[in-house]
DNA sequence: GCCAACGTTGGC
DNA sequence: GCCAACGTTGGC
């Protein structure tokens, strides 16, 4: 199985890639969602590509890059009693939501706003650029994730 | 902050 | 199992 790509986003009040960038890696837990559990669970694998997507700021869009450094494992932030992520439908022995780890590879110089990937070709079909896309973890395939990577090297600003 | 789009829940 | 009501996401 040839390595694959992921696209997933956060909220910067809750997380961004320079959070990840000190952290070196981080758990990606919270995610309640089936489809997106789905990947998680049964599709990431160690060392996938992730597009770190900035959601709901000015601009939103791509800040960065992160790698699957851990494959899919119950979230057990499920199973805590009184914690946001708490869920009473999640036990340990039959787990409903999962997460993956995600390690730090690249911070780009500017975000890659969502306006720029609609009007980028090659990235018409990119879930992201669908309008009312809310996935929070998707598919992206190798040729958009190298249009992004490459887009993301020269927003760099003349210093 | 608005609200459209979407996912989930729950009554029937 | 339908679908209305509700909650959430996320662009703008």
């Amino acid at each position: 199985m040839p390595r694959r790509y992921w696209l997933m986003k956060c909220e910067p009040a809750a997380y961004t890639i320079d959070d990840l960038a000190r952290d070196g890696q981080t758990s990606w837990e919270g995610v309640r969602n089936y489809q997106a559990r789905n990947f998680m669970r049964d599709e990431m694998r160690v060392d996938d590509g992730v597009l770190f997507y900035a959601s709901n700021t000015d601009p939103s869009g791509v800040t960065g890059l992160a790698t699957v450094s851990q494959p899919g494992y119950p979230d057990h932030f499920a199973w805590k009693k009184g914690h946001k992520y708490f869920s009473d439908r999640s036990t340990k022995a039959s787990p409903l939501w999962y997460m993956v780890d995600i390690a730090f590879v690249e911070r780009f110089a500017d975000t890659i706003p969502l306006a720029t990937l609609q009007a980028t070709k090659g990235l018409g079909k990119m879930m992201v650029t669908q309008k009312g896309s809310r996935l929070s973890v998707q598919p992206v395939t190798t040729a958009e994730y190298d249009i992004v990577v490459r887009l993301g090297r020269k927003t760099k600003k003349a210093d």
